[in-house]
RNA sequence: GGAGACGGCCAGGGGGCCGCGGGGGAAACCCUGAGGAAGGUCCGGACUCCGCCGGGCAGGCUGCUCGGGGCAAUCCGAGAGGGGGCGACCCCUGGAAAGUGCCACAGAGAAGAGACCGCCAACGGCCCAUCUCGGGCGCGGGCAAGGGUGAAACGGUGGGGUAAGAGCCCACCGCCGGGGCCGCGAGGCUCCCGGGCAUGGCAAACCCCAGCCGGAGCAAGGCCAAAUAGGGAGGCGGUUGAGGAUGGCCCGUCCGAUGCCUCCGGGUAGGCCGCCUAGAUGAAUGGCCCUCCACGACAGAAUCCGGCCUACGGCCCUCUCCCUCA
RNA sequence: GGGGACGUGGUCUAGGCUGGACUAGGACACCGGAUUGUCACUCCGGAGACCGCGGGUUCAAAUCCCGUCGUCCCCG
């Protein structure tokens, strides 16, 4: 896998947009708010969502783009996915490479936790 | 060494790896890619539409002088007057005898006003004394020096003068008007004459004077154009004229029930132009490492340009004041 | 990106144009007291604001002027 990011691996449309948000699934860590939207296509694709509460002008900038670093050098993660990013205020008191890492950390985090839990949800159910 | 004043400059550099926007190329790849404030949106201009606009009112902006640049906003230089600072230096600026309005409280009196305390006893009055000189009261009155009030009290100091006083008179200072001289001018000199002095403050109160300004804003505006709904759009002629285009109002102007002719279009999602030698449209400049003493501050273009204001790191030139040493 | 409005006790606001006893007023909320067996209602009394912040004009600024910060609304 090539670490490139180009057009193909954003998400740009509002129709697509708003498909996330209504029907994605949504995950919380200390840092971000994720909204996950699972699919057929391989290409993995990332909108970062920086509001005026981070900051101004330069501090969101730099928010995005340490984001879309982290996405970049570990799209693997997110295969098969549309995905959005919605940094919290602490984000933006991080240097830009740590934020970069927190991101692939607390990402994998929730989703194992999430993986885990429907396991256990299913065990729960063929006992019933 | 420490406090300042003025003016100017820079806005991390170099290397490696992984990436992003735009342009070119068949490809490899090459070129290019944020700021002095890009910011706040406080002014002005270009540009576009409002059938663009013609007149007036209203409204807005600017405001010492001269010269220069600029379409304008406004900037630069040299000066004038007033104020602040020990100083380098900085700040302010049309008109208050065109009119209207306001000047609370305090105070006797707040604009050509006024007498609370006070001062006086010349004049009138009353009382005592009386040969005469006189003495007393402070009633009518005279005065505005002193006290007191206030942000501000209708020239200041000194002398003469007086019953006490007062520009009442005089000297100096200040003020006003005129002349003269100097300066393009704002103004200056105080050489001469006149006036004893009249003319308080506030126009970031209304206002007056001079100059400038039509309104809105690129989400302006134009083009292409699914689904759905469904008939309108343009031009010409034209009687009354509600109403409308108009921007805050008035006038003017134009449109306007209808007739004739022509055309098939209007428009949402979406896309394109506007949009640029940075030129995006989920919106690009970054991450990590090494090094240079050093993380550097404030901060990220969105149609473009000129100015104002605000935020902020560092360096340099010149200058001022203080301390210490020689 | 562009256009506009507003900041006054804990909350909602009046006053601002025309500056001055405005010690900045009112309502709700709060505190104390009275009433009641108790609570509520009602009545009496009380506290609480450097008028968002910084300059300027003026004798004097919540009010006028400039700058700045914040909140909200409208235009695709």
């Amino acid at each position: 896998m090539s670490p490139s990011f180009g057009r193909e691996h954003r998400l740009r449309q509002r129709r697509d947009v708003a498909r996330v948000f209504q029907h994605g699934q949504r995950l919380e860590t200390p840092l971000f708010s994720f909204r996950i939207l699972p699919k057929e296509e391989p290409t993995a694709r990332l909108l970062v969502v920086a509001g005026r509460r981070l900051g101004g002008a330069v501090a969101r900038n730099r928010v995005k783009r340490a984001v879309r670093e982290g996405f970049r050098l570990n799209k693997d993660v997110f295969d098969h996915m549309d995905a959005v990013v919605i940094p919290r205020p602490g984000a933006a008191r991080l240097r830009p490479g740590e934020l970069s890492e927190r991101l692939i950390e607390e990402f994998r985090e929730v989703r194992d936790g999430q993986r885990n839990a429907a396991h256990q949800r299913g065990l729960r159910a063929e006992e019933s």
